[in-house]
DNA sequence: TTGACATTCAAACGATCGTTTGATACAAAC
DNA sequence: GTTTGTATCAAACGATCGTTTGAATGTCAA
């Protein structure tokens, strides 16, 4: 029945591999055999746990993408609930620090937007899980959050732009990482890092019609 | 030895069914049969021609995305070579013009951030073709052009950022045009691209410290 | 100890993959 | 008319794909 933990369970550890290579490969670019011997398990494992590949790839955003995202989320809104008073400036840098330092751990992070950038360039059955639970809602929430903190009225689509532009720059800066690193010649380090979350915070805030920048 | 032009020649036919295939659904989701039957030809005609499936994408690279790279950068040159007085607004429009509404059709543009995209996140061999020949000089030229009329310093890495900024504005409202469509409840059409050029324009033009705006 | 159930395993299934082969068609050169 | 070189074709190659099978293994309840 309930096998003990004294090693993580077989499935587990297929979904947390296939994760790494859906991630790195694609979809397509990875096959299952490459899947349950990096995982150290039976071939037929992944059609016994999962029914088939396809599920597999489901059950990796189900069980490990949104939970992520769910933890940005919770370390922005943490991050803003934190402030005694908010300010434009406090939400965006909130935003683009739960993207670029955050919770992640460096590999999280890449793997977390190679794994959304796939979805939105050619959307699978996993682009309706990821829209619903994670994309709307926390648009809805940033946005929601701006506006309340904002003193110029602006109207919502106008809002959804401005949050899609400021999204395209934390995605852009890590999904391209590798091309960011090689035009810039500068390693992609923690210090880099820091200086990301200035460049889009700056570049949002002003993007944002907000003057004045503070910490 | 040379054939009549009656209809295009199979090696044609083979390159332009082949990007838009890779770029719809990337390089291992495409098979060589699926390529030869949608080019009407036979299916030993990609290894008579390229040799390995691997050589026609890299052609593809070759003789489609970069000249039509080059369509869009000569696209922007001459937006800014025919106004007589340049300011940093006419140069960040030129830009966002040339990628969004510029000289491609829809298709190809989708096409072209697709294909783009797909080497940003798993660079192959083509990457260092596409950062070569296009990324690399585009950038020079545009940072060039804008610290030429700009009036405060600005140092080389944070023009880097900026440049990088904008781009990513470019890339994710032309490859993420499913999800912008999805969550604007817009259609992407004409009118809706001059208001995507009018958001990455302003967006990125107070981005730049540019307080006021000219058409 | 026995039976039921969950899991793992080696082996094989048919399908599809990229690539190769050898024959054939056809135009220009000799 | 024969030769030469280019291009296309059907057919097959071995490799790998996702999936299935049936036996073996281990665990807990009865």
């Amino acid at each position: 029945m309930v096998r003990e933990n004294k090693e993580e369970l077989t499935k587990e550890r297929i979904l947390d591999t296939a994760e790494v290579l859906f991630a790195q490969k694609g979809y397509q670019a990875v096959s299952v055999r490459e899947i349950t011997s990096a995982a150290r398990c039976n071939l037929a494992a992944v059609n016994y746990h999962f029914g088939k590949k396809e599920n597999l790839y489901l059950e990796v955003f189900r069980s490990r993408w949104v939970p992520r995202a769910t933890r940005i989320r919770e370390s922005f809104r943490k991050a803003v609930a934190g402030q005694d008073s908010l300010s434009p400036p406090k939400v965006v840098k909130a935003l683009a620090q739960a993207f670029v330092e955050g919770p992640l751990s460096d590999e999280e992070r890449l793997r977390h937007s190679q794994l959304m950038t796939r979805e939105m360039t050619q959307p699978t059955r996993a682009f309706e899980l990821v829209a619903q639970e994670v994309i709307q809602p926390f648009f809805k929430e940033f946005a929601d959050k701006l506006r309340s903190v904002q003193t110029d009225e602006v109207d919502q689509e106008q809002m959804l732009l401005n949050t899609f532009s400021i999204f395209s720059m934390v995605l852009y800066f890590n999904f391209a990482r590798v091309a960011v690193s090689r035009l810039t010649g500068r390693e992609y380090n923690t210090a880099f890092r820091a200086r990301l979350v200035e460049q889009i915070t700056q570049f949002s805030l002003q993007g944002l019609g907000v003057s004045e920048m503070e910490a």
